[in-house]
DNA sequence: AGCACGCCGACT
DNA sequence: GTCGGCGTGCTC
């Protein structure tokens, strides 16, 4: 008979562990599929890996149940799996969990029974027992509730009396799957046996009635009817009791529109798209096509490539996930695609709720939605004949998940392509230093687009062809700020930059500013004792936020009374230095009291649609000026704006990170990128007190090839990525003293196994503190492990808790 | 993560 | 002797 293994979704599974089951029942049981299988004591969901013919020397459990109809994940999709949980040294059951949306995976859960037989000390207690339910499992809440009226109010010492005495006892059973319930309404003619105060009964029924299509019954998630009807859930659920409606766990969900409507027209493609498309175009059927990157300065018109291989991968009966940055996930790149693709798209962005997800991947997994857009998560959508994979903007670090398993999508992205033979397509202005050098190395096949391309879209829906041209690159001037000092400017506006900003006012033309940094002013000190207002939890200073009249922590979000007198000395003479964006749209408020300004941060775009409000409002002309962190920097396209303003280029530039002048070189090539994206010409002014730093010269010249030529030597030099792979161990935890001897302990440690497994050409660098030393009051060290294959050393480490594994790091700050 | 088992100290 | 504290170690 032949084992199976299984995945067990469990924090004890270690690795890539798996366990495996017997199948005595001969449940139809093949590889992907969700079961539940008895684990100690419980019962847990996991996934079916494979089979085997091992015969180990214990008896195995049987496989309990089936909980999906069939597989819920590809082989390829294992296999990826699989990749992660090696490539980045997690458990298989953590990388598997990224394929599946909560709502799949069923959960289990405790619930309490009166034990068979009882033992011996039962006659004091047995008045409680009599008060609960006979035979069937019971919630703890249940038993509270019905001890509650023997107790005077104090149930849960009689409750814990019980369980320990074990005439309770708990037990593991599966949890009712959680994904979105459905309401059906066939249509009822015997209405009026309802109660008549029954007013929110009543009403749901109404609304039944009035929205049932006349020959088939209603169908409709249940919460979606509930908001409609503005009544409870619950009431549904009464309804539903009294046998009017029917209220379904996880119902055949019928498709929204069906997609043979046609979609926007596409614009006619340059010589210089067109040539790569079709160079591109010509890969989508191949076997295993080499991946590519499409390296084109800002605004060449990259989208459209993808947007036409997308297009061709459905004409061939595939799908397509096109993957962007969160930040980049606006209303304004998902419309573009649906409206190309009507009926056709799965947007999954971050602020879907739990049920929203699970349709969205039902839709993907059915075959219904095949072309998935979103951030990195996306990249594990269960798309059927994958035929092409995008990922826009690789460069971006959000494209690194920054908590276990700790992928980077657009690597997850490469395996899933070598996988299932879909092209992968990757685009940046600004490549990552690892992509680019693979490209020269031959693994990508590299594209370069050069040029701009002006568009001007006819209002929609209009059929008239849209036009473009070419346009210039915006021009950079770099202004000296110790200059400026000097001349006495102390302002945060140079005089070019202000000057420039009345003339694009008076243009009646948009400006963007920049400043990577929020609040009023980044750090608060007293001028008589010289005492920095800094966080009780973390080492950073306190920034002061003047909208809210607080001083806010960047790291843990604390936010603290703004001091009237020093808490050390009681000097009143406080005083606030530095500048954030809030600081910025106070001064243009002052300064241009006639322009009006949006700013778009983390503090103004934190609750859902904020971020359409406020790019509504400045597309539709209704501010002149938007201030704005690096949320502003990626991919908005803004064809009036024709002035932009990088306040300060020098928050990232000295940051003790390998990556620092990278990170600063894209950063500010992507804003300058936003400058002149339509007819007129653009201008952008950088004010930094680094003025010949190359990273600053590069990027206002938005010289990519030099960038690199000058900053890979210095890493090969240094021993960095991406000539030297990194990885790194993290420890977060309390006390100074022992967090230092938990790090040297794992250093010891891993000395020790360095040694025991003769590995020669990997090198340990630390411990030691890491930049942010204290971050919630926990104390954080780290270790860097430099060398090829760090995984060698890094699988199945057994860490003590508090540690992570972070496999190539976005930074080591 | 739970929940065993197991080995020490405070009590009926 | 028993109850119960929480330190290690296992879960097919």
């Amino acid at each position: 008979m032949s084992t199976y293994e299984v995945a067990v979704f469990h924090p004890a599974a270690r690795g890539s562990t798996t366990f495996s089951y017997s199948n005595p029942a001969n449940l139809p049981v093949e590889a992907g599929q969700l079961v539940s299988v008895p684990f100690g004591q419980r019962v847990l969901p996991g996934l079916v890996i494979g089979e085997s013919d091992s015969d180990p020397d214990f008896e195995l459990k049987p496989i309990q149940s089936l909980l999906d109809a069939g597989p819920v994940m590809s082989s390829e999709q294992i296999r990826l799996a699989r990749w992660i949980s090696e490539h980045y040294c997690c458990s298989l059951s953590e990388a598997l969990k990224l394929f599946l949306p909560a709502g799949v995976r069923t959960r289990t859960s405790k619930w309490l029974v009166k034990a068979a037989e009882p033992p011996h000390s039962r006659a004091e207690l047995s008045y409680a027992l009599a008060a609960l339910p006979d035979g069937r499992p019971f919630s703890r809440t249940t038993a509270l509730t019905a001890l509650a009226r023997l107790t005077a109010g104090q149930p849960q010492p009689l409750l814990k009396q019980l369980i320990s005495r074990g005439l309770v006892k708990e037990v593991w059973a599966e949890a009712r799957r959680s994904g979105p319930a459905t309401l059906r309404y066939i249509g009822q003619s015997d209405q009026g046996k309802l109660p008549e105060r029954a007013t929110q009964l009543t009403r749901a029924l109404g609304w039944l009635q009035a929205h049932k299509p006349a020959s088939e019954p209603l169908t409709i998630p249940l919460t979606m009817a509930a908001k409609s009807a503005g009544v409870s859930v619950g009431a549904f659920r009464r309804l539903a009791g009294l046998g009017y409606v029917e209220v379904v766990s996880d119902a055949p969900l019928t498709s929204e529109e069906k997609p043979d409507l046609v979609g926007e027209r596409p614009p006619v493609l340059t010589p210089a798209q067109r040539a790569i498309y079709q160079a591109l175009g010509a890969r989508l059927g191949q076997d295993t096509p080499k991946p590519a990157l499409l390296h084109g300065v800002t605004a060449s018109g990259k989208t459209e490539i993808y947007l036409r291989l997308a297009e061709d991968a459905l004409r061939l009966g595939q799908s397509a996930i096109i993957l962007v940055p969160e930040i980049a996930l606006t209303p304004q790149t998902i419309g573009r695609f649906e409206r190309r693709f009507p009926g056709r798209t799965a947007a999954l962005h971050s602020q879907l709720t739990a049920g929203e997800r699970y349709r969205l991947w039902r839709r993907v997994a059915s075959g219904d939605a095949t072309i998935v857009i979103g951030a990195r998560s996306a990249t594990f959508a269960p798309a059927r004949r994958l035929g092409l994979i995008v990922v826009d903007e690789e460069h971006e670090y959000s494209y690194k998940q920054d908590n276990t398993p700790r992928y980077h999508a657009r690597d997850a992205a490469l395996k899933l392509g070598e996988l299932t033979g879909a092209l992968v397509v990757m685009g940046s202005a600004t490549p990552a230093l690892e992509t680019y050098s693979q490209a020269l190395a031959g693994r990508f096949d590299l594209f370069e687009l050069s040029e701009r391309i002006a568009v001007r879209r006819p209002p929609s829906p209009s059929h008239a062809p849209i036009i473009r041209r070419h346009t210039d690159m915006p021009a950079v001037e770099i202004v000296d700020l110790r200059a400026e000092l000097r001349a006495g400017n102390r302002s945060i506006f140079s005089r070019r930059l202000a000057r420039l900003i009345e003339h694009t006012l008076s243009l009646d033309e948009q400006t963007i500013l920049f400043l990577n940094r929020r609040g009023t002013s980044t750090f608060v000190i007293c001028r008589d004792c010289g005492l920095v207002m800094t966080c009780r939890r973390c080492d950073v200073s306190l920034v002061y936020h003047r909208d809210r009249s607080d001083l806010l922590c960047h790291l843990c979000g604390r936010s603290e009374r703004t001091p009237e007198t020093c808490p050390q000395c009681h000097s009143t003479r406080i005083r606030y230095f530095g500048a954030g964006t809030e600081r910025v749209e106070a001064e243009v408020r002052k300064r241009f009291p006639d322009a009006r300004v949006v700013r778009w941060d983390r503090d103004t775009a934190g609750r859902p649609g904020a971020h359409a409000e406020m790019l509504r409002a400045f597309q539709e002309r209704r501010a002149d000026i938007m201030v704005g962190t690096q949320m502003i920097a990626k991919g908005l396209d803004l064809p009036a704006v024709t002035l932009v303003g990088i306040v300060s280029a020098d928050v990232t530039l000295h940051l003790p990170d390998f990556r620092a002048a990278e990170r600063t070189f894209q950063l500010l090539t992507q804003v300058a990128g936003r400058a002149g994206r339509g007819e007129a010409a653009g201008r952008v002014v950088l004010q930094t007190y680094s003025p010949s730093h190359y990273a600053i010269q590069l990027a206002s010249r938005h010289d990519y090839t030099t960038f690199y030529k000058m900053e890979m030597p210095f890493r090969q030099e240094r021993r960095y990525p991406p000539t030297v792979p990194l990885a790194r161990l993290m420890f977060a935890g309390a006390g100074e003293e022992r967090a230092e001897q938990q790090a040297q302990r794992v250093a010891a440690m891993l000395r020790e196994r360095l040694a025991r497994l003769a590995i020669g050409d990997l090198e340990l660098l630390g411990p030691a503190p890491a930049y942010h030393r204290r971050v919630r009051g926990k104390y954080r060290w780290q270790i860097l492990v430099r060398g090829p294959h760090p995984q060698r050393l890094l699988a199945d480490l057994p860490l003590p808790p508090g540690w992570a594994i972070d496999v190539e790091p976005v930074t080591t700050l």
